[in-house]
This record gives C-alpha cells, structure tokens and sequence, in this order.
RNA sequence: GAGCCUGUAGCUCAGUCGGUUAGAGCGCUAGUUUGUGGCACUAGAGGCCGUGGGUUCAAUUCCCAUCAGGCUCCCCA
C-alpha cells in the first residue's frame, strides 16, 4: 500500500465508521435531552471576527498570541471559533434575540478550534456541546444548565465523576480577593514554586490550582474567595446549592475552583473525570452576567456551560460503556447470474420503499462470498435469487441468526420484513 | 512553548547485538463445499520497517533532523 501522501494536520482527527455511530447516538442524546429541557438549538458559522473572540477572552494575551487559528483576508480578520460562548452571545445581540421575549435557552453541538499541543482528550480540531442561558440572573437558570449537563453524563451511563461548585463573585469583590489574597501570599512568597511567582502578578488566582507540591501547604491555609462575596452574590450561590441539593445532584464545594475571564461572576462549576488524564475535565461552565454588555448588547446576565464530547467518548471507552449498537441491515439480496442480479437492483428498492434496508453485492461475488458478506454486514435476513426462483416467483429467504429458510413470494417477504 | 517515550502489513504487535528472500495473530481474498454465512483446514494478496539526511563496504537496526502519536508541564476561553 502507497504511503498517504495527504494527511490530516497536526491534533485533527478523521472520525471513521465503526466510531461516527457514537457520535450520532451521543447527538441524539443530547437533542432529545434538550427538548425535554425546552432547550433551542443554535448553529453559528465556524468563522468568527477574529475581534469578538479577542474581546471575549480579554487579556489573556497568551492565549490571543498562541491559540487561535487567525487569518486575514482583504479587510476581514477571520478566526476558527475556539468556543460559542461569544459568537452565541453575538448572534443574540446581532439579531435581538432578547426580543422573542424571555430567557433565551440555547444550546449547541459542533467543532472548535484551539492550535494546542495535543494530548489525550486535546485535539486542535474538538467538538463541544453546550447551553447559554440568556436573560436570567435567576438561580434557577444556574441549577437547570447544570441539571441538563448531568442528564446528558446519566443517560449515557458515565457515573465517575466530581461536580465541583464555587461562587467568584461580581468583579470588585474578585478584585477585592485578589488582593487580600496576595496579602496572605505576600509573606510566603520566597516558599512559592517559580511558576507560582510568575503567576502572582498576572494571575494570582491561578495559584489556586497550581499542581507543584511546595504550593499546596500554603494554598491549603489560603482565604477563600467565599467569604469575600457581596450579599446578593452570596444568596445567589446559597440558592443554587440548595436547588441542587433539592435535585439531588452531588457536588463539592472547591474554593479553589476559579475563572481567569473578568465578565464571568457568580457561580462557576466544573466536572472532572478520574477516567481521562491530565485533562480531566469533562465539562465546565458558569454565570458571566457581564458578557453580553462587554460585547455591545444590553446588560443582559447569562449562564452557561460547555462540554467536551471526545473526552466523554473516551470516558466512555475506559468505563466499557457501547453507546451505539452493532450495524445492521434487514435483507441481504444474494444473486446468481445475470438476470437476478438486474432483479436484484430494482428489489432493493422495492425493500427501501416499504421501510426495509437492503443491500447486495456489487463486486460479482460468489454465492458463498456473498453469505460471507451478508455475514459481516450482520444481515438479519437473505434472499437467495437465480434463474429458478425469478421464473417460480418463489424466493427462499434466510434467517441468518435461527438459520431457518422458507419459500416465499416476493410480497410475503415484504410483509414478513415490514414492521 | 518545554521535557520524556513511541513510529515495522488494514489492526495489535514480535524481530534484526548493522549483513542475502522482514514475521505472527486478527482482518482481507479464494479454495476444501459445482446454489448457502459463522467453525475448521489450506493457499494467496498486502511492507520503501513514518519521512529526509548522515555514518558505514552494507542501515529497518546507529546518529541528526523532520512529521505523526502517547505521557507530563505551560495554558486552559
């Protein structure tokens, strides 16, 4: 076999059959889930103004510099979208969506794109599936996104995993925190890990979740975020985790867990699986009631979440769980000779048009070939057809699984097959 | 962006301390069965040993680079 001289780039993956029938089980897990919920589906175009994903992500530079795929042609600064959060959020503004009236209750499956080094359960070509809950600041809309993403992880039957909760509370308490935060570190500073020194200034919060073992002594005693919320932020994060509680849907509540983005406020969640690697996060989300306005739309609060779908197949695959069933078609049409074979074109057909799938050989197999192949297509049934049977109008038809065969007419096999 | 590990048949992997025609299992094609699948047996097809360069009389094997995959760090919207 020739060398591939085409390959896909670099973390971008061909999804084979055999694989895309667990796609189509999980899509439709997550719309049937969705209508139950009174979710909408939104789709919006892969390319985004490389502007709105700029503005949305703020100053993480690190990120703008390294991990977009950006290009530009004539006057026009295109970007692959590396999450929906912000084009949902435009496309709200852009066509008012605030006017149907009511919380808008979006949701979404589809790729995205981030130029990471890969890894397991990171690939710069991913695919997501998520909700945007516009127009409430009600804790109910906290706790039904969060109820939502459960549902997808119990119907699927992926029961491993830690929901953790914390509250960040509206922008000057954050600001706040972070000061008395580097208050507290400031004395330990010389004990800190060097990453965790570079970090102090640009993102002292990220030292929270730092992984080096010199850090943990000190995060351990650090203030939590928690105490430094205003009342309305505490009331809010009450009422979620009773909400919660009432449905019951375990979670933790982490301190620790925090957001870099500045319009995110309030409530944040996260849930991480012990079946993946480093990347242990199945899904994560939260309130960014400041989005829509730093965007150009009307201060309009919001929540939401966003859901990796590869790591929830590879969850999936280390937890043995089969989320589609084996392949299978109804009839197999065995021919031999020409004549049958003419028959058998327009008799698939006829199978197709009453509901029933059909197939045959198109290489001129033999008979035992075609069984053989029948066989691996998991047929349920056989027609076997040649010159004797095209004359009598009698067909023998083969239960492949019991291995039983009967003489039929083309009608009753129809009708047998027919349900 | 950094470190470590790995690339041999469609798949999973042996192997070559550098030396004629590179192996297995599964899968695929066919035969044993002149009109009947799964089981068994037999045979066959399928490899530039990831790619490029270097060292050498000789490289799939050693060295370098590169591409791709894995694990971890950075980052994580």
């Amino acid at each position: 076999m020739a060398k591939a001289k085409y390959t896909t780039h670099l973390g971008m993956v061909d999804i084979l059959p055999g694989e895309v029938e667990k796609w189509r089980a999980l899509e439709n897990i997550i719309h049937e889930e969705a209508a139950k919920f009174n979710f909408e589906e939104i789709r919006t175009p892969i390319l985004e103004q490389t502007e709105l994903i700029k503005r949305g992500i703020g100053q993480l530079t690190d990120i703008v510099t390294k991990e977009i795929f950006a290009f530009t042609k004539g006057d026009s600064h295109y970007v692959l979208r590396p999450e929906l959060t912000a084009p949902v959020v435009r496309s709200f503004v852009q066509h008012h969506l605030h006017q149907r009236g009511g919380a808008q209750k979006l949701y979404y499956i589809g790729p995205m794109f981030r130029a990471e080094r890969p890894q397991k359960g990171r690939q710069r070509q991913f695919h997501q599936f998520g909700v945007e809950v516009i127009g409430s600041d009600n804790p109910i809309a906290d706790v039904e996104c969060i109820a939502f993403m459960m549902q997808i992880y119990k119907r699927v039957g992926i029961k491993n995993f830690d929901l953790k909760l914390n509250s960040i509370g509206d922008p000057e308490s954050r600001e706040h925190y972070k000061e008395v935060l580097k208050e507290y570190l400031r004395p330990n500073f010389d004990a800190l890990s060097e990453l965790s020194k570079t970090r102090f200034e640009k993102n002292p919060l990220r030292i929270l979740d730092s992984k080096e073992p010199e850090d943990k002594p000190i995060i351990k005693n650090a203030p939590i975020i928690s105490d430094y919320l205003n009342q309305d932020s505490a009331e809010h994060f009450k009422k979620v985790c009773e909400l919660l509680t009432a449905l019951n849907i375990d979670f933790t509540i982490d301190p620790l867990l925090v957001r870099g983005m500045d319009y995110y406020t309030r409530t944040a969640f996260e849930l991480t699986s012990p079946d993946l690697g480093s990347q242990d996060a199945l899904a994560g989300g939260g309130r960014y009631d400041l989005l829509v306005e730093e965007i150009g739309g009307p201060k309009t609060p919001a929540v939401g979440f966003a859901a990796g779908i590869e790591r929830l197949l590879i969850a999936c695959e280390e937890l043995d769980i089969s989320l589609a069933p084996k392949k299978t078609v109804d009839i197999y049409i065995v021919t031999l000779g020409e004549a049958a074979k003419n028959w058998a074109v327009t008799t698939l057909s006829t199978f197709r048009d009453a509901g029933i799938s059909a197939t045959m050989d198109y290489l001129g197999r033999s008979m035992k070939a075609q069984m053989k192949d029948a066989n691996r297509e998991n047929a349920s049934y056989t027609v076997i057809v040649g010159d004797n049977e095209l004359d009598a109008n009698m067909f023998t038809l083969r239960n492949m699984d019991a291995s039983e065969e009967v003489q039929l007419n083309l009608n009753q096999i129809i009708d047998k097959l027919k349900k």
